[in-house]
DNA sequence: AGAGTAGTGAGAAGCTTTTGCATAGACGTT
DNA sequence: AACGTCTATGCAAAAGCTTCTCACTACTCT
């Protein structure tokens, strides 16, 4: 139940924030916009609005339980945290995203940000590129 | 004359467009938004119209004269293309920004990319972070 | 049950960026 | 230098994403 989730992270279990925690649990698309998740909860016959949907990823944000993603084109996707960070890397012509963890950068990172006389809160990497599958389709 | 670089990239040489590259070149901020531009022109007596600002950029953008860097909080600022790639650290106080360049992080992008079966076309690398000067006034 | 507090839905508002359209301007040719 | 064409511009309106406002509902605690 995810009830005690929330509990624990400070909300209270009310509908829609259940609703969408499930949502993003049990989706096969890992990464989702504001308005996926709230076309689906409406097609899925609930009734909550776009604001109450943003409203609860922001809460989820700050409580640690999701993650926001802002990729180019101006608009957000939320991820589940589930403990270990990662980057992504993204393909420009079906928009598939996949995600990956590399060591060797993420100390890299932290020197460079020392270096620069800065102490690092945050960083994000993002490879665009074009995936296998459509280099495959050489269709332009 | 910057109207020989816009001729060289194919573009006419108007007066926006010349001024908006004088402003990228001579402006001591490197990164400006289009916002700052376009204000900026006006101060400066310019008769510009912000959807002009825009315009140009996009098609500078596309000329390769400028690089288009997608910050958070959904607006984007743009520098100039100087030939040399890097990355940026941002210090979320002040809202400084720096470049950097490291060859080993590039190349193990490069290998990622390669590990997951894509042909890279393009990266972004964000460090966000607290600079010196911020760490110093210790105001919370 | 009642009072107080927190959460919600709907629509309006805010921001950045783009688009439509009539006018102004650049460039090659007389 | 003037002309004609075709592009670029400015303005205002629109679009897309996200946040805010507010009346109302649902919960909590006594």
């Amino acid at each position: 139940m995810e009830s005690r989730d929330l509990k624990k992270a400070g909300l209270k279990a009310t509908l829609p924030r259940i609703k969408i925690l499930e949502m993003l649990e049990h989706s096969t698309t890992r990464h989702m916009s504001a308005e996926d998740i709230y076309k689906t909860l409406l097609a899925g016959g609930e009734d909550v609005g776009l604001a109450t949907v943003y409203r609860v990823l922001t809460q989820f944000e700050s409580a640690g339980l999701v993650t926001r993603q802002h990729f180019e084109g101006g608009h957000s996707v939320f991820e589940l945290n589930e403990g270990k960070h990662h980057d992504h890397i993204l393909c420009v012509k079906c928009g598939k995203v996949e995600e990956f963890m590399d060591d060797v950068i993420e100390e890299r990172q932290r020197e460079i940000a020392k270096k620069a006389g800065y102490s690092m809160t945050d960083h994000s990497l993002y490879i665009y590129g074009i995936c296998g599958t459509c280099q495959q389709q050489k269709t332009e």
